[in-house]
DNA sequence: AAAAATAAATAAACACCGTATATTTACAGA
DNA sequence: TCTGTAAATATACGGTGTTTATTTATTTTT
């Protein structure tokens, strides 16, 4: 069984081939995204890179995944950042985090939020290892929270079968939660994301002095809503 | 200057135009759209289509403003459904259409909201009146609350340049309203598209019974939030 | 060292796409 | 009937993702 290592005129050019993908996403955007024009730039041919991704979407996928890491490495290191006994500061820095993120990254954010890849349908199943990273990091603090008994609220609705499925699957990812904490995060998770979607996509005009005024309120409102003291 | 009126193989060949991209969306995705594939169910040469659009990106605006139209019926309809009287219940019929909308037309609410048409921009002023007028329903009933000095929040935060100019477009089209109002009902518009975005992309399980717990439990927020009583 | 094996790159082609240009067709008004 | 013009077609260009066959290069085996 003959299988040589590696000979390459790139090297590493599995790599070189996100990072081309990604400058001309920076500059063209995500719909724009084409394999001849990324070979181009690397001055190889088009189907050389199908020795390294199958086909299109599964180079998307891959940005995917890494745009997911680097939105996990910020919501992560926001936590991390803030003091061990200041749970509210946690919270706070994480929900800033994901704006900023968003901000720094519009292109990620769409990538990952957004449709733009025509005909590319996301394997959920493949990116929720970096998607359920992601969002680790505000499941956590929720968690404590609740671990603290500081939640405010203390009934959730009915949980629908399909909620079932989506819930096993986190516990695989993130450990134990209690669902009450579940269903916190992901409202504190909609709102957020309502806010920024519609910033980044231009529906919504910047707000306040440093056009976030109306972002700050929403993040204040959840700790009024939903913590105690 | 001799100019005829019509003579057409199809009859209202433009509307048709509209008609078969709309099925075909319905069918495989906005992304999907293809001006050749149009003209091919029609029967016609692609270049026929240029008669009627300018290009691919007219015919995605002319669909845009088609499917804001078709959202702010819904949103008018839901308001003035509802008894005068009661404004509560008019701010939840809005809020309850916003959803229904969504997840009845999915692709027109992607079409919208998402960026899946590859290489589009939205041309935001010639979308902009169907786009006012589908969100004056919620609009009209945050500004009757004010009017009725039933707002429970009585502070803006000040706000940016950027701002002021959308403010001032939507005055024109909106009529009078006052920035509270119009803060309050920014903060709606988002907490309602936080949800229903993540749930039209995938990224939020269906929740509750009738998969709406979590929907219906922000709109409960968004009342006791924001209205006196 | 020569030969065999195999991975990686290329070359060429296919079927799409949006769109521009030139041409034909069909009909309204003089 | 002739003419002007709008609408449709025919053709072509450059772009896309992807498949197939072929060449190139390197590694392992003989």
């Amino acid at each position: 069984m003959v299988r040589p290592i590696k000979k390459k005129q790139i090297p590493n050019l599995q790599d070189a081939i996100k990072e081309t993908a990604w400058k001309q996403i920076a500059e063209f955007g995500a719909p724009a995204l084409s394999l001849r024009a990324i070979a181009r730039e690397l001055k190889i041919t088009a189907p050389a890179i199908y020795n390294y991704f199958p086909d299109r979407d599964a180079l998307v996928t891959a940005l995917i995944i890494d745009a997911y890491t680097s939105f996990g490495d910020w919501q992560i290191e926001a936590r991390d950042s803030a003091s061990n006994n200041n749970l509210h500061k946690k919270l706070e820095a994480i929900g800033l985090a994901y704006r900023n993120w968003a901000h720094t990254y519009p292109q990620r954010y769409q990538l990952i939020f957004g449709t733009p890849i025509p005909g590319y349908i996301t394997p959920r199943e493949e990116v929720f290892p970096s998607s359920a990273r992601s969002i680790s990091a505000l499941f956590s603090v929720v968690e404590e929270f609740h671990a603290a008994g500081k939640l405010s609220i203390d009934a959730v609705p009915a949980v629908s079968e399909k909620y079932k499925t989506h819930y096993e699957q986190w516990r695989t990812y993130l450990g134990e939660i209690n669902p009450l904490s579940v269903f916190v995060a992901m409202i504190i998770w909609a709102r957020v994301h309502g806010i920024v979607s519609l910033e980044i996509q231009g529906n919504l005009p910047s707000f306040g002095k440093k056009g976030d005024a109306l972002y700050l309120f929403e993040l204040h409102s959840i700790s009024h809503q939903f913590i105690k003291e």
